[in-house]
DNA sequence: GGGTTTCGATACAGCGCTGTATCCGATACA
DNA sequence: TGTATCGGATACAGCGCTGTATCGAAACCC
């Protein structure tokens, strides 16, 4: 178990990760098939069935670090605005929620790859299992990021926290799917989401 | 070009369509082959070509299909209103949306498919355009009846109509997604559908 | 009722993918 | 520096799917 042995493998594995959610990305989980993946990621299917038991397998591990990952970087993304409240910036309160659900799925690739994790739950009970944990977290993170905006700006809800995160973050997913539909760049998804997005907070949290 | 022949062959591009719907439910896009589909609907591969040219001419011939269907059925469940209406039958304004969007995918394997209809207008531009042109329609359909329910009921939009529909339905959609995901039967799904949309329909629609 | 047409079944050649078994080179270690 | 180990490449047998070409039977027409 050298250092360099284990690092390299660690960097192959993550580079057909890559390579895996690029293909799942555009030809989704069914049409991938292994040869593809190890192709885009310059290997043979010996590096792949070296460090995956199979196809399934590999796209459970994928799905865990992107939710990994998604939760994560919201929860940075949450931290910053806390300081930067706490430096007395005060942030619009749509804008701040904004800025950080927009950490999430930027990119063409992740709104596809999203979606094909998202169909595959409703497919697998057991990987559903796991998706809808992660999604409580995902909500939660959001949440929490809702009450401290309308805490610390004497705001009010219309409704209760977390039933407003849901509705924020249904009407996110759909903004970016239409937006890959109609095959927005960043900057044109971006801006729309901010429209949209906008609108269904300011809806939710009265200004008093 | 006799009508029992007809007839015969309109069956069996019908029985080849409603197994390729259920296929494409279960495994996707991409792991559904011809042959399963034919299997399925009690042909063989010969019939399959004998009607259709590929699967994704197919694909594009069902998703039109269920696009047509959505949007009369909700044309009808709009009409059926407003004839309560005119009978004086006044009905409550989240109630009456909620009916009518109930009309369009309730069971599993419609959620699936619409899925599976959106994610791969993402990938395919061609594609993307149709579905785009229907999207707007089932958008124009919604939109006349928040109108109508509101010109009725002498109630106020807090939001533009149009953008009242776009958030209803992606409410609507998510609702739909996580009910499958979480394995819940018609039933459950259309109560929590009720309960969550009623919620959204209310926030927008201010009474008077 | 015999000829014609049509629809779906069958047969076939071929390709791409799978998963395993084996091999080779590089790296770590003594 | 020789040796053991490990990671990825290569080789291989086999399967399932594709699309076409052909065939048989049933329905239609006169």
């Amino acid at each position: 178990m050298a250092e360099g042995a284990t690092r390299s493998r660690e960097n192959t594995r993550a580079r057909l990760l890559d390579a895996a959610a690029e293909v799942f990305a555009e030809v989704g989980l069914g049409e991938a098939s292994v040869e593809r993946i190890c192709e885009r990621a310059g290997f043979t299917r010996g590096a792949f069935y070296s460090n995956f038991a199979s196809k399934d397998e590999m796209f459970l591990e994928l799905a865990k670090a992107v939710a990994r990952d998604r939760v994560a970087a919201v929860r940075v993304r949450v931290a910053e605005i806390d300081v930067a409240e706490e430096l007395g910036v005060e942030a619009d309160d749509a804008a701040s929620i904004i800025r950080v659900l927009d950490v999430i799925g930027d990119d063409r690739v992740s709104t596809l790859l999203m979606h094909e994790i998202n169909i595959h739950a409703m497919r697998d009970a057991e990987f559903a299992a796991a998706y809808r944990a992660q999604d409580a977290d995902m909500l939660d993170e959001v949440v929490q990021l809702i009450q401290e905006i309308v805490d610390d700006g004497g705001l009010v809800l219309r409704l209760p926290a977390h039933e407003a995160a849901r509705i924020i973050l249904a009407v996110w997913g759909d903004v970016s799917g239409r937006a890959a539909i109609a095959g927005l760049d960043a900057a044109a998804t971006s801006e729309l989401r901010s429209i949209e997005v906008g609108r269904v907070v300011h809806l939710i949290i009265e200004k008093c």
